[in-house]
Order: C-alpha cells, then structure tokens, then sequence
DNA sequence: TAGATTGTTAATCGATTAACAATC
DNA sequence: TAGATTGTTAATCGATTAACAATC
C-alpha cells in the first residue's frame, strides 16, 4: 500500500486548497496566487508551489494559478468527482455525526448505509438512512459493490469486521475505532483516533502548569 | 508554540501505549517488551523505545518494561490524571458525539458544557449537559478557569469565537472546523479536518480505477 | 555465563524550507 | 523592459530505522 507517487501530507492539503478555490470562485475570482492559497490554509507560499508541482503545476509567472483550472485538476486528480459510496459500521454517535456530516458530500463521498449489531438500533432512522443489520453487512457491500468503510465500532467489534470487509470487496477502511487493524497491502487503513490528540493536548496543558508552578 | 522537547508523533503515540498498557495490566500482565508494544499498535520495536526514550527510559534488558511503573510515568508525562475541563461550541451532530464519547474520560478530559448560537437548541439535553448560549461563553470560561475549548461550529463562526475563547483564558483549541484559525503563540491549536482524510481515501480509490482502465 | 532486550548513536529517509533561474 | 511569480533544484530539518554496545 506505499505505492502514493505523492506525499500523504500534500495528500491532505489538497483538499483545503480546493476549498478555497471553490470559495475564490464564488467571490468571482479568477486567479490566486501561491501566497495567498499559502495564507488561506496556513501554509507557507513554496509548500503551496511545491504541492501543486505534483499536479504538473499550472500556474503563470506573475499571474498567479487560473482557479478554474486548479480546481478541475484537483478534482481529477483526487477524484472528486468520482461518484464513492460508503457504509459506516457502529451506529453510535459517532456513526450518526459522520452519516449527517455536511462535508463529505463535496468530495464525492455518499453515505448510504449504516450498521448495527444492536437489536434495538436496527431499522432506526439516522437523516435518510436506515440502521441495517451487521449480520447483512458482506452481502451488502458485495451487491452495491462498496469499496470504502467507515469504522466506529468498539475496537474489538473493528477487529473482527476487518477480515469481513476486505472479503467483500472494500479497498479503502477509515477507522475511527482504536483498533490497530492488519489488512492486505492493497488495502488501505486509515485510522483516526481522537483521542490520540489527547496527548498533545493533555501534554501542553500540564506543561502549563508545570511552568506556573515554578514561577 | 514550538518548544515540545518531545516530538508530536511521539506524543499521539503515548496514548496508543497507554490504552494497550492498561489492557495487559487488566490481564494480569506484569511486564512487556518494546516489540510486544510495537507490535500491538503496529509500531517497529525501535520506535516504541525512542519514544520511551523521551521519558526516561525505564526499561530492564532481557526483561521489558513495568507496565505499572510505565503507565504511571505516561499519566505524569502527559498529565492524564490532571482533571481536565472542555467545553464545546457547537452543539451539532458532532459537538454532541464529541460530547458523549466514551474514550475521553481515560485521559482526564471532562466536557462541561456545550454552547450554541442557535435558539432552539439553548436549553437541550445532551446527555447529562445542558445547551447554553454562546453570549454566556465567555463569562463561563472566565468563572470556571477553563483552559480548552473544543471547537464543532462552521468555520466562520470559529473565526469569530476563536479570539473571544483565547481573551478569555483558553490556552488549547481543538479545532474541527475547517476554519484556519489565527492565535497567539502560547495557544495550541489542534486541527482535525476530517475531510482531509478523504483527500487521501478518494485519491486511492480514484488510482484503483485508473489502474484497471489500464488493465 | 550466554542470550535477550534495552538505550543510544549513527544512517537513512522524507518532507519542508530556501534559493534562484525561467518566464510571463 | 522591469518586476512579480512560478517551478525546480538544493539545503535543511526532523523523524524513522538500523546498528550495536551496555546490561541484566
């Protein structure tokens, strides 16, 4: 699964940088320059430069880059446009705050079925979609020809779906439970703790207070 | 905001070994080694003990490492028995998952309030929280001595509260707006962008394709 | 003692930043 | 033309991986 011809931290400005193109466009703007996509996300204008290098860069010396342009290069080069549904398994909160999340849908991601092994959750109305059995869940990705999962199961629940996943055909696994999960290379995982950034957080804020202590 | 003797990866992976150091001391387990550790968050055994390495290693050769005394040296380090108080603006879908996740509590972090601008929403149940005004926020983070907001609004209105949260005594934001929010120094911003996750999955997915229209 | 495992230094890898020539 | 901005190469920085001596 290492076969990115980009970085994954270019991967994941790409991204932010469609966003405000798109929000450029909407203001009626034609052109942007590296310091100024640079300035809108954070970034420094040569990381901007260097990112879009990767796309065979379009921009014009003294100009800027064309935003329609970049946009629809963005678009193809992510796959945006590419039509992707996905099923989420754990119909918790969790579940239920990525089935309604307003952003995916600009990236193409379709929600359309959510997982339960809970026999009281099963036939639930989250937004559109109805909780579904996880005892249907492989027929289900087989038929529809799902290629991407969303975890929020307990890690023990993520860890054992997996196997089940990849079997049925999905390629892509966003796992949003602590599990470490091993999969076949071809399959990609990524996985989002929350509380990992507890750490960082959690030790800047004791850090805090280890300074006032010896003030 | 730079002067982490630690680096961040390092910190995102204390928790990992923290909640896998519990489980084996649930187990009965009184020692572990640096390959079993990397093994259980899909980590290589050198890094487990670099990371280690930052807090002063505490291992024994041919033995491994104490989990009690090692869990205790992580909840100093990073200060997870400190008792921890959040509140979160924006009390949408995800304010209100983020509101009653589970995994929080492990790592001292309390949420104890939710804020919202919306009228209807002032006054609802979240769990066992209660939606209050977001005109109130300011004076409540003041009252209350809170240092760390968690931000789920749309990223407009993070701009907006971002600089009242930091005049009123906020020293960590963690952020799930797309907003790029501007702070001083000495205030730590967290960004967690879930979409740009779907900068990485969506690239993947749409390479799948374009390698079987090759094929 | 012999051997396993740590802790640490050095080598590698990869991403960011800096510099600058090319270009519009 | 002069000057601003790109695209790219080189330098730097930081994290990961490898190697190995120290140690229990």
């Amino acid at each position: 699964m290492k076969s990115f011809d980009i970085p994954i931290p270019t991967l994941k400005r790409l991204p932010l940088y469609y966003q405000h193109l798109l929000i450029a466009r909407e203001r009626g703007e034609k052109v942007m320059s590296s310091t100024d996509l640079g300035e809108a996300i954070g970034s420094a204008p040569e990381q901007v430069r260097k990112d879009l290098s990767f796309l065979s860069g379009q921009g014009k010396s003294r100009v800027g880059y064309d935003i329609d342009k970049l946009i629809s290069i963005i678009e193809t080069y992510l796959g945006l446009m590419l039509h992707k549904e996905a099923v989420i398994i754990g119909a918790g909160n969790l579940g239920h705050a990525l089935a309604l999340y307003p952003g995916f849908s600009q990236y193409g991601l379709k929600i359309i079925a959510l997982f339960d092994n809970d026999a009281k959750k099963i036939g639930e109305k989250v937004g559109k979609l109805k909780v579904l059995h996880v005892d249907d869940l492989a027929d289900y990705i087989k038929n529809q020809s799902i290629r991407i999962a969303i975890l929020t199961t307990p890690p023990e629940s993520a860890r054992q779906i997996a196997p089940q996943l990849v079997n049925s055909g999905i390629k892509a696994i966003w796992n949003f439970s602590t599990a470490h999960l091993v999969v076949p290379e071809d399959v990609l995982v990524r996985n989002v703790d929350l509380s990992l950034e507890l750490g960082v957080i959690s030790h800047y804020i004791s850090g805090l207070d280890r300074i006032s202590l010896i003030k």
